[in-house]
DNA sequence: GTAATTTATGAAAGTTTTGTGAAATATAAG
DNA sequence: CTTATATTTCACAAAACTTTCATAAATTAC
């Protein structure tokens, strides 16, 4: 778990930090909505802390920007208790929304609660750039576009995915894929590949083949 | 959209009152936990607030008797702002928690906020370009046009639109529309899917085959 | 550098799954 | 009871998918 903490406040930043890491989470900071957004570009994170008042560029057009880039859940902080921008931050599609003096304890509940809640859905569909596998739909998109997968090529692709880094025999893909009842050719699980890399287009370097093993689904963390 | 505002003062529940209704949401209220699991058992409800200290039988007690009767979306009032309370209720599941005094307006926004989170298509009358099924009038409409649609067409549909862009396998179906105690063939599924697809007309190719699964009915939002 | 081994690829043959029309059966309405 | 409507089964056609296989390309071993 990466948590990037956005707020200009030295102090502010350093209580954030020390309770995520107590929970165990990664931390990174930035101090203003520009910094911010130069880091969400370059790292992946899991939820954002953004404070609302910021210098250079505000919280919002931070928060703005940052949505159209990576969809990343954020909890918004803000020393006004304005209502209109609590109003505003939810219908942005704010995940969570806490007014200064805040408790650290609270903002670490909401935060594992905001966690909880995506961890359904990014478990239910895999996305990698531009790569994307929904298990609930059954599809695979790339940069949005629907391809068109057969049966096998799905399954493949899937188990793929639940063994990222993983270099697996052909063996062990007919076994998984194909059911332990198939007595064919181990040559077909490349004649497989072959049409899955196809399918995946830019993306088709991701199956990397080890020689005298089998293959393996490489992605860089 | 229906609220059950579960609070022992009538005020605070005339106030959650008005502010709902104004939105236009459907309000249904009980004056302690007790009464809440009844009305629970009996009506359907989109999201539930509840305020933890009731006479009777306490917040905590009914959230955690409710949510084993149905799972619906609860945002918790608390008079005491006490940390662990908070802390307790994320951990139970809870989907927002507010402290009073609390401002109405930031309630409704939270509320919003949880309600398209759970965003199911609760709504009367499903609709899609030219398409419309209202489940209170139990009919289909093609371009304003009334569509004849056979009763297993119309649960077929209805299952359909309720699980929108969600791979079914035809076993699924049958258990679900023909009803656990169908032991008749897999393929009458696709029967059905022909007829259904033949009254769709133009909007016959919503519902998308997938090989080796099932069927699936795609809208992109 | 050459031979041996392994993987990539294209095309054809074979298999499975789905679409469809029509008949048989069941259910509801008059 | 008869008729109309709805559901299910089934067989065959059509489409989609899988496997095999021969050959080319790449990599490794000697």
């Amino acid at each position: 778990m990466k948590v990037l903490i956005v707020d200009d406040e030295e102090l502010i930043r350093n209580i954030i930090r020390e309770y995520c890491q107590n929970e165990g989470y990664m931390t990174d900071e930035a101090e203003n909505g520009i910094e911010a957004i130069e880091k969400v570009k370059t790292s992946d994170y899991d939820i954002i802390i953004l404070d609302l008042m910021m210098p250079k560029l505000d919280g919002y057009s931070s928060y703005r920007e940052i949505k159209s880039i990576k969809n990343i859940p954020t909890i918004v902080l803000s020393a006004r208790s304005e209502e209109a921008d609590k109003l505003l931050g939810f219908d942005l599609g704010v995940d969570d929304y806490m007014t200064k003096p805040f408790s650290p304890k609270e903002l670490m509940a909401r935060i594992k609660a905001v966690l909880k809640r995506n961890k359904k859905e990014e478990t239910d569909v895999f996305s990698y750039k531009g790569l994307k596998l929904d298990k609930i739909g059954h599809s695979v998109t790339i940069n949005d576009k629907e391809i068109a997968l057969t049966p096998k090529e799905y399954n493949l692709l899937l188990y793929f995915i639940d063994n990222k880094n993983v270099a697996l025999s052909r063996e062990q893909l007919l076994k998984k894929i194909w059911g332990f009842d198939f007595f064919g050719d181990d040559r077909t699980v490349d004649t497989h590949i072959k049409m899955l890399r196809n399918n995946l287009g830019e993306y088709r370097n991701l199956i990397k083949t080890v020689r005298a093993v089998g293959y393996k689904f490489e992605i860089k963390d």
